[in-house]
DNA sequence: AAGTATTCGTTGCATATGCAATGAAGTCAA
DNA sequence: TTGACTTCATTGCATATGCAACGAATACTT
């Protein structure tokens, strides 16, 4: 006769990594396909190209190193993202002065036209999500600062 | 002379699709490293045999399509996992009677006695997520119960 | 009933990904 | 200075992924 001895009850959907995923990839996945289907941009080439225009405190230094230090992104995807976006013309690796091995990061004219028209689209995302979480929109902030500023998660 | 007109201003940091996007990623891992070192299980695998402890109200059926359905996985990863669990042996595909179509998905008492380890390990990662929040839990949950419950996100 | 349209799951294919290995450049210690 | 060690970015390779196409089964329409 089969096992039937009850498994632990466990509650899929009240599962805070798994209600983070979903949550994260349609919000994601909503922005990403005005993006591509305008740009053909993919989301790892948006997150580099993002932080290209982000301010740097001070040092003017933007390598892949950087880029991967401050987001959940493999120095692979980092540096094959940066190479497309190279090639598209979008941004220029050049090799840093000071260190050699370090690859300096920057937008070219072309690539800050291109963040000029994607960057309204993700504030006027950012707009709509703050509209529809309305008072919700703080507490969540407060839960996500939480867990993004842990040691080891 | 290079264009200098200033890009909007704008800041990842505070954009709430990145924000989820990297917790997602980083407590996701963190379960996720358990049971991969120790069953060898990746995280699609872990949404199919999860699904399959869950209650199913009523009808007794949970097909790669209900999976698909429930999950934000599509059908092709839902299958593969599917394939590779069954030919690890803990769980069984079957064709539904009705629905010839159909293709049911059951844990065999082999993945009975997997999840009956790995559940736990699922729960207790929950609980020290709630306890690491604390009063910001609640908060947290009504904004992705907000973001979780709309149309068009 | 017959023919068309739709749904379901799998698979082929091109691309993306993670990880380890590599080579180049820099640091450190004696 | 030399030699061992570390850091940085890229690349090779095996695997995973998304998408379209397919075949089988069912639903719909007249």
């Amino acid at each position: 006769m089969p096992d039937e001895r009850p498994l632990p009850a466990f509650d899929l959907a009240g599962f805070t990594p798994y209600r983070l995923a979903v949550a994260a990839e349609r919000t994601s996945e909503a922005l990403a396909r005005q993006y591509r289907d305008r740009f053909g941009i993919s989301i790892p080439e948006w997150r580099v190209l993002v932080h290209l225009t982000q301010p740097t405190d001070g040092a003017e230094t933007v390598s892949v190193r950087d880029i991967e230090a401050r987001v959940a992104m493999e120095k692979s995807k980092v540096s094959r993202a940066a190479s497309r976006l190279e090639a598209a013309g979008y941004l220029v690796k050049t090799t840093e002065d000071g260190d050699r091995r370090l690859v300096h990061l920057a937008l070219t004219d072309e690539g800050r036209v291109l963040m000029a028209q994607i960057l309204p689209l993700a504030q006027a995302y950012q707009a709509e999500i703050e509209a529809r979480l309305g008072a919700a929109f703080a507490g969540l902030e407060a839960g996500l600062e939480t867990l993004l500023h842990e040691e080891s998660p």
